[in-house]
DNA sequence: GTTGTGACACATT
DNA sequence: AAATGTGCCACAA
């Protein structure tokens, strides 16, 4: 199963992120193989076969900020979810410094 | 098979 | 500093 899809490796990683930390498009799509695949994640999050196990609300822009089209419930949504984490959030926005995921193979 | 678009990131203007 | 352009990859029409 799991042909070889470029997304399933997105997922991959998205579900690895630990709570309580965000990470952003570009660090997922480096994670995922490529730093270019930073649209792909998006796309990949877009479709979202598995949102229960895929938090998309983890996954933030180098701004650490959600993007206008998020909206699989809402940006307040999203802001429950992260603060249910444990990550402080602020009109939409969290301190990357503080929460960006730090993944040790850094 | 080509064109256009997209939940991004980076460089340049 | 903000806005624009470019690059990259995958999918829909």
């Amino acid at each position: 199963m799991q042909e070889k899809n470029s997304y399933q490796k997105i997922y991959e990683v998205v579900k690895q992120i630990p709570r309580g930390t965000v990470a952003t498009y570009g660090q997922v799509a480096a994670l995922a193989g490529n730093h270019r695949w930073a649209r792909v994640v998006g796309y990949a999050l877009h479709v979202n076969p598995d949102p229960e196990s895929i938090p998309c609300y983890r996954v933030v822009n180098r701004e650490g900020r959600l993007s206008d089209a998020f909206a699989f419930g809402g940006v307040n949504r999203q802001k429950l979810l992260l603060e249910a984490d444990g990550v402080e959030v602020s009109d939409g926005h969290v301190d990357l410094e503080r929460y960006q995921w730090r993944c040790e193979v850094f």
